[in-house]
DNA sequence: TCAATTACAGAATGATCGTTCTTATATAGA
DNA sequence: TCTATATAAGAACGATCATTCTGTAATTGA
């Protein structure tokens, strides 16, 4: 009866999550929506609702990509050493790519609305909890199997992988190079053996 | 003859450093800048130009403010493991003040305006070379007096407290605890062992 | 005391933004 | 074919912002 939609919903937040990534949530503005999606203004309203509503969806949709992409191996049972070296393999690999210069879209979002955002808080919080978690089993396990000394502390050192994995995404933001970033991961990594 | 000025510029500048500092670039208006300051808007127009020249001014002062506070120890000849540890000791000493929610001024201005703006890029790029070069230079002095292991790289390990520091200033600036940053920090300079 | 000069306070301007509204269009059932 | 319904395209609205302008006030040398 009606005319139909002509576009595809999860296609156009793809592309809305690209340009948040790229531009964040300020510098965004919701024609560049429009453009880069090729949705009209209406289209986006009344499928995804306002601008914070559209940013949070893109953010949602963003860190569960990135946790299929990086995490798979953190969250397996028994996950080691091996599944932490993956994590930051992958992170490696990112900044080679084009899109690398936009740094990590929840660390952006953390760094740009936490402060401000209730709702955008609460998610870039559960993240943050989930990847500390996960590393911190990783090194409990890592421990029991004799992969990092004893003497080493779990909670410190998964505090400082979170940081790591921040500290990378925010070099990547800046005009530091890609070599530099490499010898920030490998050489905190180093800090494992 | 002229009607004499009411207020002083370096403590117009010193708020206006300040107000930046929390809200950024773009989230500070003219507006809080005028508020910020007690100063009107001829004033700081007449004596600071646009909004983007009282930022640059006011990042310079924060740049000037902060290596006084932080790399003496790093800039004198012969500095080693000393300095090094001085420095990320006063990092950690203001993550307990009030105002370390803000993060580090310069740190947040390569995140957010870096890749936009020419100028303040130049700026921060300048802060970063200075900071690893005076790192690298100490962590040179450090292996020659035998305060860290032979095996180490200064290159590496440069760009590595370089990365230490923005992360460090990054997690200030999300709602990660103060005690997880230190942990951080700690395990990160425990590397340098 | 007056005139010249500069500062102050805030109104006016023009641009941009998020959001809403209007008008026209396309589809499917009657 | 006609009508009901939801969509598309973009104009319109109201708010906010950086910047400029206007009218008033304060000072000092004449």
């Amino acid at each position: 009866m009606p005319r139909p939609r002509e576009f595809d919903e999860s296609v156009a937040l793809e592309k809305a999550m690209e340009t948040f990534w790229r531009g964040g949530y300020e510098d965004t503005s919701y024609d560049d929506l429009v453009s880069a999606t090729g949705v009209s203004r209406y289209g986006l309203y009344s499928v995804f609702g306002d601008k914070k509503e559209l940013f949070l969806r893109a953010l949602d949709q963003y860190i569960a990509e990135k946790r299929c992409q990086m995490m798979g191996p953190l969250m397996e049972k028994g996950a080691s050493l091996p599944a932490i070296h993956y994590y930051f393999e992958v992170m490696k690999k990112n900044i080679g790519s084009p899109e690398s210069r936009a740094g990590c879209m929840f660390c952006n979002a953390a760094l740009e609305l936490s402060a401000f955002d209730q709702q955008a808080a609460e998610r870039v919080t559960r993240a943050f909890v989930e990847i500390k978690k996960s590393m911190k089993a990783a090194l409990s396990n890592a421990k029991k199997k004799g992969e990092i000394n004893k003497g080493k502390s779990p909670e410190a050192l998964s505090d400082f992988l979170l940081g790591l994995m921040l500290g990378a995404a925010s070099m990547a933001r800046t005009p530091i190079g890609n070599k530099q970033i490499i010898n920030y991961i490998d050489t905190g990594l180093a800090t494992l053996k």
